[in-house]
RNA sequence: GGCGACGUAGCCAAGUGGUAAGGCAGAGGUCUGCAAAACCUUUAUUCAGCGGUUCGAAUCCGCUCGUCGCCUCCA
């Protein structure tokens, strides 16, 4: 059973959902001022996490993510650099799904923008003036706040809270310092579109109730977005649409934690951010996904490079498992049919640990999406899966074991889909099938390597690189020379090639090699 | 000031009434020309502190201390 912790009652409920087999969810995207950085990321990889564990559980999910494409900060921008709004707007939506995409997340089924919705919204403010919940008021449109009853029902906020909360927003046009603005009168040179109240722009909260009401209906399961959209934003999304429609606007509201950086919020504001775009200039992309996920999602998260560094050692650890799964078992092999016959404890219980891995992931998954729980067991089963493989004489003798391992390599694999992590080929993981290696190293170090590479009969290219296939012919060089016995040279090449970031591998398969970073 | 969250080993992090998952790092051992990996053993008698409830509490209640967030655009 499916336990979803609903910001609106402070608790796990068990999820149901309107629709017997179909799940609609929304989530509030970014506004495309910006590069976007690792907060940003956090929401994104979560909610696609639930959404792929909602397919997995059987469900058909349509979810949608909206781009705030207008907007003050967006207009700020494009009058500073000199590029219109809308390139403004363009280049970093283009940017934020690139990013996106290298990160793991799926594209969602509708990505709606504001400016393609504003006959929806400007519809939507209507209604609300028509129910006597908003009005005009010098080419503005507020929101009569003290007119809806239940608002701060998410945020737990009472009318006096918030007033006496400090800062009241001034502006003499409102009737109330409470209320907010649905339409904002545009100034020359603004985006302006027509309205019933004059050339305007829609305000900063009304979009996501236009555009997810018009796509998932006027009551839908699940609402998403980070812990700081909860006041005021999804505060006033829901004012605006049950307002509008007298109906619950949403069942199941969640609400990610924070990135944060020495125990802060990383923020615009504290200038303390890192862009997705320059923590993926030194690690795999896979690796900041399992960092976002090593920790249950509403749980704030503390951004170090010593996380990283110990998230990639994990990942290490699990693809170098795969890769002696393969040679194992071989990359393909399917487990045959089960024919009756009795099998050794030794495959008995690595099936076992596969089918109970598989449950303690669903049940991590089934309590609020606990995906730091649900990993931990993926590396329970790594350590048993490690045991069966180090044995040889098992390996070799036992004729249930090959299938029991394909068991367990498909427990994992469906776990996987989930998480979008460790899925991938150990090749592609440890960098061999990269075209070319960069030498990372400068001034007398690298002088040394390429003195070193030189001597071995391979040229560094200019730019510091070299075609990973020279490698294969250094382990061949290394190979002669200890078939002869020359360790010297052998620990030559081995600390030439360590230098250059390069780690060799020896088995009895032969040698490997792998990328340390 | 109001509302809320959190405090588990050297670090990260699960665990919401039944006796402390997992990852990283460390120590010893097996294996190995060296190295790495893997495996075995080991690293919190204890969950910020103090009280209380209970046969039993990291888990529930109260208080104290500490950290953070929201209340203003913010994922």
């Amino acid at each position: 059973m499916l336990k979803i912790f609903n910001t609106l009652s402070s608790r796990k409920e068990e999820f149901v959902p309107i629709t017997d087999r179909e799940v609609r969810m929304y989530a509030c995207g970014v506004t495309v001022y910006d590069h976007s950085h690792l907060g940003h990321a956090r929401g994104a990889v979560v909610f696609d996490v639930v959404r792929k564990y909602l397919q997995r559980k059987g469900y058909v999910v349509k979810y949608a993510r909206n781009f705030t494409d207008v907007d003050d900060k967006i207009i700020k921008r494009a009058s500073e650099s000199g590029a219109t709004w809308k390139e403004i707007a363009e280049k970093y939506t283009d940017e934020y799904i690139k990013d996106m995409e290298r990160l793991g997340v799926d594209r969602p089924d509708i990505e709606p923008k504001a400016t393609e919705h504003i006959r929806a919204i400007v519809e939507l403010v209507e209604r609300l003036v028509a129910r006597g919940l908003a009005y005009e008021s010098g080419g503005d449109v507020f929101f009569s706040v003290r007119k809806f009853q239940g608002y701060g029902k998410l945020s737990k906020k009472t009318i006096d809270d918030m007033l006496s909360g400090a800062r009241v927003d001034v502006n003499e046009l409102k009737a109330d310092p409470l209320d907010f603005v649905l339409w904002k009168a545009s100034k020359p040179g603004e985006p302006a579109w027509d309205s019933p109240w004059g050339k305007g722009r829609p305000g900063w909260h009304i979009e996501c109730s236009a555009m997810s009401m018009m796509h998932l209906g006027e009551t839908f399961d699940i609402h998403a977005g980070g812990m700081d959209l909860q006041f005021p934003h999804h505060e006033n999304e829901i004012a605006q649409a049950e307002g509008a429609t007298g109906k619950p606007f949403v069942r199941y509201w969640m609400h990610n934690g924070f990135v944060n950086v020495n125990r802060e919020k990383m923020s615009k504001s504290l200038g303390n951010f890192f862009t997705i775009k320059e923590i993926l200039d030194s690690y795999d992309p896979e690796v900041i996904r399992f960092f976002l996920l090593s920790t249950h999602y509403r749980n704030p998260i503390d951004f170090s490079d010593q996380s990283l560094q110990d998230g990639r050692s994990a990942l290490d650890r699990f693809y170098t498992m795969t890769e002696a799964l393969n040679n194992a078992i071989g990359k393909n092999y399917k487990p045959g049919p089960y024919t009756g016959e009795e099998i050794s404890p030794a495959a008995d219980a690595l099936i076992k640990s596969a089918e109970g891995f598989l449950r303690k992931f669903d049940e991590a998954m089934d309590d609020d999406f606990n995906t730091a729980s649900a990993i931990g067991s993926v590396f329970e089963t790594v350590r048993d899966i490690n045991r069966v493989i180090s044995d040889t004489e098992l390996l070799k003798n036992d004729p249930h074991i090959k299938d029991a391992l394909a068991h367990a390599r498909d427990a994992l694999s469906a776990a996987s889909k989930v998480l979008n992590l460790f899925g991938r080929d150990p090749e592609d993981w440890f960098g061999r099938s990269r075209a070319k290696i960069r030498i990372k190293a400068d001034g007398e170090r690298l002088a040394g390597i390429r003195d070193g590479l030189r001597a071995l009969g391979v040229e560094p290219a200019s730019d510091n690189t070299l075609p990973s296939a020279a490698i294969d012919g250094f382990i061949a060089d290394r190979n002669a020379a200890r078939s002869s016995k020359d360790w010297k040279k052998a620990d030559e090449i081995r600390n030439l090639l360590s230098g250059m970031g390069i780690e060799l591998l020896d088995s009895p398969e032969g040698t490997k090699w792998q990328i340390k970073e």
